[in-house]
DNA sequence: TTTATAAATGAGAATGATACTCATTTATAA
DNA sequence: TTATAAATGAGTATCATTCTCATTTATAAA
């Protein structure tokens, strides 16, 4: 796996940036590499500590913050008042579906979709910078 | 204005739903209507506040969820922590793009997208129930 | 390797929107 | 008019997230 060359391209942003290489940035780095799944601040600052690297959740979170800004993760609001995190690295962009029931997270792209949504920003006059999109049902089992 | 038969509407729901007409519900049913705005809770609250009714924010917030649940209103999330209410009365479905810069909220459908979002939701088995769309950028006047 | 220091950390407090509690008030059906 | 179930409101609770600030630590320079 080429997890060495993301942990020295997070130490080359720390360093960009002025910020230091901590073993906390980089347990939380490890975590979201790790875990392909969609994260709440919480279960990662848990599966930290139980990994028995010392961490707060401040922590978790002004780190979590730091691999948002730089690419290495997404941070999504499903609307229930927890954000989750997933990981960027090989993984092209795309939204989701949701259970309603189990909570259950699939991923979608959908090229056409995103045409779309660039000529309804044009026609707005807007400059397009994000998009939320989500669809929310019953999974199979959920039905 | 046939506002007389939402009101005549509303308190038929609330009958139907062995709850009572009071001043406070009614004041929360005017301002939304009255207003084609995505509003606040606490806009709502002030403005009723200010048309000398009484009311407390418990209040209104148990009256919105009833005018949501009930297709009188929708409540939207824009991800900054506060819940937006809009009336549904005379306004047929539509999502947002919102800017990032002033707020700014426009309104759109395109019913090419409505349906793929159906087909996917199709393919991956779910049945859909709602959906969340935002597109979010610079609007004219901010770029 | 030691040192100086700016930055990071963590414990706990603060925040802010929303929900809850429960004593009091009120709408409504009889 | 009355009985009563429901609504209200003031204030408290909640919960995720952010902030504070005293202490610790990574790092660059000596």
């Amino acid at each position: 796996m080429a997890n060495d060359k993301l942990l020295s391209d997070f130490k080359d942003v720390l360093k960009k940036e002025g910020l230091k290489v901590t073993p906390q940035r980089i347990a939380v780095l490890e975590e979201i590499i790790k875990d392909k799944g969609h994260r709440e601040s919480e279960d990662i600052y848990m599966a930290i500590k139980i990994r028995k690297t010392h961490v707060s959740r401040a922590t978790v979170y002004r780190t979590l913050d730091i691999l948002v800004q730089n690419g290495f993760a997404r941070k999504l609001n499903l609307g229930d008042g927890r954000a989750r995190y997933e990981t960027k690295i090989d993984s092209p962009h795309h939204d989701h579906i949701i259970c309603n029931e189990c909570g259950k997270i699939i991923e979608f792209v959908n090229d056409e979709i995103e045409k779309m949504q660039e000529e309804i920003a044009k026609q707005h006059q807007f400059k397009l910078q994000q998009h939320i999109h989500q669809l929310f049902g019953l999974c199979k089992e959920c039905q």
